[in-house]
RNA sequence: GUGGGUGUAGCUCAGUUGGUUAGAGCGCCAGAUUGUGGCUCUGGAGGCCGUGGGUUCGACUCCCACCAUUCACCCCA
């Protein structure tokens, strides 16, 4: 074989699309009970907006975009995530004049260009929602609770939720002063990527992972201790809704999100199981987004999950999800004219429901019986022409291997009942 | 972009100090008296031993490069 699939992507199997079915249905599920409505945006973006709503500062917009020029000399972005795609359908589409708020929840794949690991690929799926409207905690609230029932409703356990709050960009301003003054003194025994983050995004310091860097800011001011009056209230509240609603979380003052977007709350799920990417969810209020992308002032704050990792967490915990519903009825066929009464047969089952397979291999009837047991079918019935001649066959039960005669006239009814009682 | 591990059948892996036609299990296909599965047995298909170069009488085996894959750094879902 030549030709591989690239690098980072990957075919999802049958074997395995149950699992993702399962994962997306039960989101749209819960989100739809939270009143969010399924939003489709396109997979490419004029790179601009990418650049405008992700941050022209962030590694994703400086390294790590599929950007090439269209035939018309466009420059054209695979999207490396869903929010900025949402906020400008949101503008162009003026929900702005919509009832508020506008709850919107997507199933996208983006794609970045990083190196591939464990729970990390170039094309990855997300499950994500935006709230667009309210500035209230309540909106905060609304949209962790929903993260935090969906994870529940899948069976996931011992995720941690991890909250922060930083600031509005007047509360950050103040603070990326204090912490400069701070961190000056030190630079110079920083790492060269922190010395750089010092001039282009200070805050980004915080979670840097060199061991040096971390014993050097040991005593490092956090900004959720600088945040100013109405941003530390927002987030009091928040904090104490989620508390009155038994939902855990543990702050984690280090989050700082790698997007330029966010202010305010900002929150992760994430995992220990997993390998180095643990972070299975993340997500935040963004109340500038919509203007800097050229809309009117409007807060906002939403969450992407990562499929991918989701996924594995749901590995690492041992939950299983249910299989595939097997075959209701296979049917064997011998001979030409049997073939076709099969045929007929056949199509009249599958247009009322049955989930029916049919020898179209010119099969003996022995290799038939052993492909209907892989095929796991519940029933089967062989069709030769002794059977068009009489009308009767036999209908075999594959799990009991009981078999009995049965009018061909009344199989649509027999398996019509089997389905209720087997179901 | 950087560092480590790994590349032999569809999958999981053996392959002796370099030596003749490269193996197993699973899977796939066919058969075990003529129209009935699971267990068992028999047979079959399927490999440029990741690619290219080098050392050697001889390379799956040793050396180099490249590619792929995987884990990790960075960053993120």
């Amino acid at each position: 074989m030549l030709i591989k699939a690239p690098k980072g992507t990957r075919d999802i199997l049958p074997d395995e699309i149950h699992r993702w079915h399962y994962v997306e249905d039960k989101f749209s599920d819960i989100c739809s009970r939270f009143g969010f409505q399924e939003i489709r945006i396109p997979l490419f973006e004029h790179t601009e907006l990418f650049q405008r709503g992700v941050g022209d500062t962030t590694d994703i917009v400086q390294k790590e975009m599929y950007t090439f020029n269209d035939k018309g000399g466009r420059s054209i972005t695979l999207r490396p995530e869903g929010t900025a795609g949402v906020v400008r359908s949101y503008i162009e589409n003026g929900m702005a004049s919509w009832p508020q708020p506008v709850k919107l929840f997507y199933n996208i794949t983006a794609y970045r260009y990083e190196n591939v690991q464990k729970g990390r690929y170039r094309e990855f799926h997300q499950l994500g929602v935006e709230l667009f409207g309210s500035p209230e905690a309540d909106a905060d609230v609304e949209v962790i609770s929903l993260l935090y029932l969906f994870l529940e409703s899948i069976g996931i356990r011992e995720l941690s939720l991890n909250l922060n709050s930083i600031g509005c960009p007047s509360c950050r301003a103040d603070y990326n002063k204090t912490l400069k003054a701070f961190i000056e003194p030190r630079l110079n025994r920083l790492c060269e990527d922190c010395i750089d983050r010092y001039q282009r995004n200070p805050l980004r310091i915080l979670d840097c992972k060199e061991q040096g860097c971390i014993n050097e800011l040991k005593d490092v001011p956090y900004l959720l201790d600088y945040i100013c009056s109405d941003c530390a209230d927002h987030f009091e509240k928040v904090k104490e809704k989620l508390y009155a609603m038994g939902i855990p979380f543990t702050i984690d003052k280090k989050i700082v999100r790698g997007l330029d977007y966010y202010t305010r709350t900002v929150f992760e799920f994430v995992s220990k199981n997993i390998g180095s990417q643990g972070t299975v969810c993340g997500g935040g209020r963004y109340d500038g987004l919509i203007e800097s992308c050229g809309g009117s002032p409007t807060p906002g704050i939403g969450f992407a999950l990562g499929i991918e990792r989701l996924l594995l967490e749901m590995d690492s915990q041992g939950i299983d999800v249910p299989l595939p519903s097997s075959p209701d009825i296979f049917i064997g066929v011998i001979g030409y004219k049997a073939n076709l009464f099969a045929e007929n047969l056949a199509l009249k089952l599958r247009s009322d429901g049955i989930t029916c397979h049919k020898d179209i291999m010119g099969r003996s009837v022995k290799a038939q019986m052993k492909y209907a047991n892989k095929l796991n079918a519940r029933l089967v019935v062989v069709i030769g022409d002794d059977e068009v001649e009489s009308g009767k066959a036999e209908l075999k039960d594959m799990s009991s291997g009981e078999v009995r005669m049965i009018n061909i006239d009344t199989l649509l009814d027999r398996l019509k009942k089997f389905k209720q009682v087997n179901s």
